[in-house]
Parts: structure tokens; C-alpha cells; sequence
DNA sequence: TAGCGGGTACGAAGATATTCGTTGACAGTA
DNA sequence: TACTGTCAACGAATATCTTCGTACCCGCTA
């Protein structure tokens, strides 16, 4: 039985998590489709990952019918904060507030998002104090 | 001559990078005594690392002396806000206001963070309007 | 029963990242 | 000159990630 290190996933395995979050459980035809159709991929390179991701602990699986329906083990939001606190760490010794301020200055965000942010930094605010 | 991808840099190569910015240009042993102080480093593999670096266009060299001196090619902000886009691409469907949502409501904001990032929202509102 | 469609498991090749040993160059000094 | 310390260059071993071919299994039907 596997059980390897829990790294943060690599690109690959991210993208089939976005896949499984997007669309909910699914079967490697699913994810496969959904896959290739943003970049021509083999079915079987789609059934090995998610094999790995099994090995890893990052998807789980129903067996009871031939066709195995696999389900993303840890949430999107779960997973986000996850990566970003290890970029956090990499890239930006920490400091949430230089990450936001990147991510704010970047063109990235619109005159909307900052509205939504601005609204979420009040309520954070009430939160932290 | 050597010319790679410019995809982001690896974690080793971060790491170095953050050396070369928090103390400026400096020799393999520089990088090396820096970098072993974290993690136990043999010094061939720092300059490896370097040597590839150089391949990758990530950092630049002074060779007149015989301790070469390395300097990172591109500004911290500069790559951390590549970084940041990057992570935004493959995990935040591209929402930059998901991302901070995610990064506020971590537990890494301090309430001194929070403030400076609202002193920074206002500044960017006033840009963005 | 033989063949086909659609499924999993497995091994292995190729690409990339990480680590370090060894070699050879050079400068200073005993 | 011979030895020592410091340096760059290179090749190679190892680890991990990505991709896919091949083998095999099962149920259906001609």
C-alpha cells in the first residue's frame, strides 16, 4: 500500500483536481475528456496519475462499479490556502501582506474583485481583533 | 551556449535567489555558507545550481575576479509577482480576489498586515478607479 | 466459442531537478 | 619547486514527474 510524502501536488496532478472539483466524482473517461480537450493527453497517462494521487493520498476512489470513480480527497479551498502558504514561505518570507500586495498590484485584479476584497478585509478585520 | 525555458524557477533555485536578493551579489561561497546554514549543502551543489541558473537566464555573472560574483537577473517583486500569476493560473482559475480571500483568511495575516494591506486597498482603489 | 469494446494494472522510457565526487587550474608560500 | 588552499567545470548517480505501450480482465454478442 502506498503512502509518500505530502508535498504539494505537481502541475499535473493539480490540473486533474480542478477537474474533479469542477465536475465532482468522476471516472477516468470524465477526467480524461475534460483533460484533453485543453491538451491532448492519453487515457492511460490520466489513469496512472490518478493512480499516483491514490499512492499519494490526494483522491480517493469507488470501486464497487468496473469503471472506478475517483473524488478529489481534499477540498479546493483546503488546497489553496495550502499552496499558498508554501509560496508564502518560498517566495515571500511569510509576509501576507507583500503576497496581497502583489496580487493586488498585479493587473490581475479588477475594480469588482477589489470591491469583494475590500468588503472581506472589513470582515477579516473584525475577526482578527 | 546554453538557453532553457523560461518556465518558474525550481525550489533549489528559489532559494539561491533569495539568498542573491537579501544580501546582494555574491560568490559561490557566499550563496553556499548561506544556504548550508538552513540546510546541510555540499558546495558543488550550490554551484551546479548556479551554473544552471546561468543556463536558465536567472542569474548573471561578474567573472573578472576568480571568485565569479553572481547577482540575480530579475528583481524579487518581479519574479514574486510571476510567481503569483502563475499560482493564480493553475489554482485560482485566474480570480486574484479568490487568492487573497484565501491568503486574509490564513492564519499568516497578523492584524498589522491586515492594516497595511488596507492602507495599500485604498491606494490601489485610487488607481484603479 | 471467438472477437470486440472498454476498463485496470504495470513497467519502462524520457524529461527535469537535485546532489555531489573528481579533476584540473591557479596563487601563494614553505 | 612542491605543497596547500580555493576555485570552476564536468560527469554521473539519484530522485521525481510525465507520458504511454502493453498486458490482462470482464461482459456482451455474432
Amino acid at each position: 500500500m502506498g503512502n509518500r510524502s505530502s508535498s504539494r501536488p505537481t502541475d499535473a496532478e493539480l490540473e486533474i483536481l480542478s477537474v474533479l472539483w469542477r465536475n465532482g466524482p468522476s471516472t477516468v473517461r470524465d477526467v480524461h475528456a475534460a483533460i484533453n480537450a485543453l491538451k491532448p493527453t492519453g487515457y492511460t497517462t490520466v489513469l496512472k496519475l490518478l493512480q499516483i494521487m491514490i499512492d499519494k493520498g490526494l483522491v480517493r476512489r469507488d470501486e464497487s462499479e468496473r469503471a472506478h470513480v475517483y473524488e478529489a480527497r481534499f477540498g479546493q479551498e483546503q488546497t489553496q490556502r495550502q499552496l499558498l502558504d508554501d509560496l508564502l514561505e518560498r517566495a515571500f518570507e511569510g509576509s501576507a501582506s507583500k503576497l496581497v500586495m502583489q496580487a493586488l498590484s498585479s493587473e490581475k485584479a479588477t475594480t469588482e474583485e477589489l470591491a469583494e476584497i475590500k468588503r472581506l478585509l472589513k470582515k477579516a478585520e473584525r475577526g482578527a481583533k
